[in-house]
DNA sequence: TTAACCCATTAATTATATTCATGAGTTGTA
DNA sequence: TACAACTCATGAATATAATTAATGGGTTAA
């Protein structure tokens, strides 16, 4: 009844604007798009759009079909490039989706051998989401999520994979630099620099400044790391990152780290992914070298 | 490149176990499959099955393309009926999805009148999901998630409904009817009954027994209100219920409500839904006669 | 060994999709 | 207001694709 063609179709006409032009990128005439999609309305009885002038408009039910063809297109779109790496011996895509911004130079290390010890699956790196991770690892966007904020839900397995210790990144003639650990009111003194996501997904915040009800003096947002570390090292604000991330940067360059609280703050990061891929050799592979990669 | 058609003939073919018995069921002949298929092989390059004696065995490829199938062609079927509805002059279904097995009395209150209002739009609710709830949702398998755990993600918007306190419902004649709160320790002296839900979701455990360290002298799990309410009534057991539940209850029945500890046990009921159905006037409708019904 | 299954294949047929040619409506402009 | 340039819809002709019919070869179990 309703076939790839229809929605192929209409998500043409909303991109390109017009039944011709929709045609023209389709390689048909205007014609055979005229003539398919009234062949569909006669089946399901409603129109899909209506001519208002030179344009067309959709009708709810053009609308919800041009919704469902968003939906479901890009899925046969990649379930066609997974069975051309399937027919080619290959055994697939590993789509990883990153909600932890510093974990980029952790998943390196993991990736690299990976790819080694199997030839056949190419990764592949997402870091923007429409529905956040989880959204996408249900909608088959990607296949394992790398996220500080695990999710215990059907369908889906969450696993830690490392332990680590978020710290304050100072820089080297900072007067905190020597402290052996530094309090809420005195990071309320400094500019804080971290990565451009929600405050809620900000640990400094949430377990440390907010708590305390302590704000920084000010907050400025920089997507790389390699030029936040270079603001810290220039005295320009201090920064909260894993202590590891810190601890690599600071052969190169002049900035220390420093223990956030008495305690400091504990975090782990996660892998997850759907509970029906749990049996998919190369994917679980993956989680295994993840878990034994050395610090 | 990858029909619909490729996709029915697949999960066909693993529902009926044979070709011949997939063509039958299709109206359509076996030889007419067999060619279909064999296309699709040759466009993609590699088999879907292979023969093994007298029965079909897919391929890694075959296998993927059927959880494809089985994935996506629900979500087909289930447009065709909308579409039809949207043609009819109806609205559409509104699939209501309940994490909340009380919850249920609440919910025919608000679709009662809901009904009225709306003639052109049918609601349906469902209790089991493969995936969840959020899954659910995420799957377009439901539109409106009724739960006591709301879940704060990208794509999805949840919003309180009402709140109510959660009591424990005794027996009149039981020793424990008249008091004004109950401790943890009361409680694990008793049977408790709960639904048959994971012991993470039941407030009386996390909140109440956990914390205190005590454990139900013993625990029974029953699916249904009424017969939970009928073991409670004969004094076999005591169960942690809404009160507003046993308050409706309690007309017909000898039982009683005791708070959950000194301070009692508050208590939230959420309705979520996809972003994206924000706009939906039928939709939004809803969860603004949820939110005004009376108590 | 045979009957009863199974699926694959070729050639013939039927159904479907697409084009071609054209008309009718809209828009902007001379 | 007339016209050119654009839009989409339509009917008939054509090209393409799906389906069937007929058949053969392989497998299974009695």
């Amino acid at each position: 009844m309703i076939e790839r063609n229809h929605l192929v179709i209409l998500r043409e006409i909303e991109t390109k604007g017009s039944l011709t032009a929709a045609a023209e990128s389709l390689y048909l005439t205007q014609s055979a798009l005229s003539h398919t999609i009234k062949k569909l309305q006669q089946q399901i009885g409603t129109a899909l759009w209506i001519k208002e002038g030179r344009r067309l408009r959709f009708t709810p039910a053009g609308t919800y079909l041009l919704s469902l063809a968003q939906r479901l297109l890009p899925q046969l779109e990649h379930a066609e490039k997974v069975v051309e790496q399937i027919a080619r011996g290959h055994r697939g895509t590993l789509r990883i989706g990153m909600e932890c911004h510093p974990c980029y130079q952790w998943l390196l290390k993991v990736v690299a051998p990976y790819l080694e010890q199997w030839p056949d699956v190419d990764v592949d790196v997402k870091q923007k989401f429409q529905f956040g991770g989880i959204g996408a690892l249900f909608g088959h966007e990607i296949d394992i999520l790398v996220t500080p904020d695990p999710l215990i839900k059907p369908g889906l397995v969450f696993e830690p994979v490392f332990d680590y210790e978020q710290v304050l990144a100072v820089g080297e003639r900072h007067p905190l630099a020597d402290m052996t650990y530094v309090k809420p009111r005195q990071v309320a003194e400094e500019v804080l620099i971290t990565y451009p996501v929600a405050i809620e997904r900000l640990d400094i915040y949430n377990q440390f400044l907010l708590p305390a009800n302590y704000n920084p003096k000010k907050h400025k947002t920089i997507e790389t790391t390699d030029i936040m570390l270079q603001m810290v090292a220039a005295g320009r604000g201090v920064a909260a990152l894993p202590h590891w991330l810190v601890a690599e940067y600071a052969d190169k360059m002049p900035i220390r780290a420093v223990r956030l609280g008495e305690k400091g703050i504990a975090k782990q990061i996660f892998l997850g992914i759907r509970e029906s891929d749990t049996g998919t050799d190369y994917l679980a592979a993956f989680l295994d070298m993840a878990r034994r990669v050395d610090w």
